[in-house]
DNA sequence: TTCAATTGTAAGATGTGTCTAACATGGAGG
DNA sequence: CCTCCATGTTAGACACATCTTACAATTGAA
């Protein structure tokens, strides 16, 4: 086998790094490199050191820094794992600029080929197939059951039309009936809580008791049980099941 | 603040399988953690202690490792992060299970609350919105353009019906011209590479220059420049751009 | 009841990455 | 020519997560 060298998270920071600064400066220095990432220049010598024998870099001691060809394919590997990535946040999930670019820098070291290469897939798709203004995207980004900051139901998603079937608050479910997870109709602290209880679309859950008046209702979900309060259990939307088989 | 310990990524992992155990049989005893987790039992030892520490487990030393009450909300919560990431993976990207699982548990750890929040509404939009077998989801997992193991284009996909844009392979650009990737129409090895040097769909490139007979031909993106060959400069199929305001 | 197998702990080593503080270098101004 | 200051380097310390190895405690069988 080649030099399947395996950069360490930070390795491959520095040289992203040194990466955007060459392309910006067309060289890095140290101190430039210290700064951009944030830590003090004595951790950064040592660094450009490692990736130096790893033959990623040239370094000329207190000149300048530069990539190698090896070291500009690798780096350009790790910047395209984070663009996908920020991509996928950004303008996927409309999630906020500053939140999606740190994301990326936090999951960009274990993204692997295979699932960077699916998920270019899925933006292909999204690109090529449904070009037109009521693509499922789109839609997907003005709907209300998606989005906090909108009415109950708006043109454009037709989650009341034909097809959809009926989905109930947890709380319309009898002690010992089981239900599927569809949507948590609810947001912020409440959905929170809900979804960090394992409550996610999908889940299967019984319902185990509920207290006199109903306010407390016991939930299992798997082997373990977690109590709801009654605005809880209203927010969650449960497809009922058939009884569990004995 | 409260004691808003951070978690280490081992911790949380420590904290899942205590909880996974826990759930399996009623307790979980220091080998059995070792075990799952594949660590020596002197690793997990100190873990406990530090857990412990926190307020997560109840640990009476050589008997067993239970969880507390904040331990079950922490614990929960690291496994909702998991599953919420392998659901993405496995259902959406239809990735396969294995794979799902072992980056679910290397991302797990830097997912946001903000980021898992956004990926649940994309589930329950993907769930409650096109139900019908014609669902642009359903349509991306049989998409010809998107899965490398079908024919050049199938019924289910209407990528080249009306509204959809002209694209062309990169090769048909003249040297100076510019256009924005649309997908790499290639699977394998040349995709992989592709990809790798920042040819992602939605990104701006420039056509430098053409070798004689046309084989390298030299890309810029951004500010950095790439060397393509002919046969790869075929797979890339672009949208032309209006030349670049001098 | 005594010993062996099982199980857990403690201590020391390794690898990575950070910091600080002291030291080195080289160019610009005096 | 010398000195000062920007910049870089080195060394030493710490933190963290892990390992191994050697030791200790418990348990149950002979």
């Amino acid at each position: 086998m080649g030099p399947v060298e395996v950069l360490t998270p930070a390795l491959e920071d520095y040289l992203e790094t040194v990466f955007l600064l060459v392309e910006r400066h067309k060289f890095a220095r140290v101190r430039d490199i210290a700064v951009e990432r944030g830590v003090k220049p004595g951790s950064v010598s040592p660094a450009m050191k490692r990736l130096a024998d790893l033959g990623l870099v040239k370094y000329v001691q207190r000149e300048y820094v530069d990539l190698t060809e090896t070291g500009r394919v690798a780096a350009r590997r790790v910047l395209a794992r984070h663009t996908v990535l920020f991509r996928f946040f950004r303008d996927l999930l409309k999630l906020p600029e500053e939140l999606s670019e740190s994301e990326a820098c936090a999951m960009e070291h274990s993204l692997s080929s295979a699932t960077m290469d699916r998920m270019v897939s899925l933006f292909e798709f999204l690109d090529a197939c449904p070009q037109s203004p009521d693509s499922l995207l789109a839609r997907f980004h003005q709907c209300p059951i998606a989005n906090a900051d909108c009415e109950d139901c708006k043109p454009g998603c037709e989650h009341e039309g034909a097809g959809v079937e009926a989905t109930n608050p947890l709380s319309e479910l009898a002690a010992g009936e089981r239900g599927i997870v569809v949507r948590i109709g609810s947001h912020g602290a409440i959905r929170q809580r809900l979804l960090n209880m394992g409550m996610l679309p999908g889940t299967e859950l019984t319902v185990e008791r509920y207290a006199p008046g109903g306010d407390p209702v016991w939930i299992r979900l798997g082997t373990s049980q977690v109590a709801l309060r009654r605005h809880e259990a209203d927010a969650l939307h449960v497809k009922a099941l058939a009884p569990e088989i004995a």
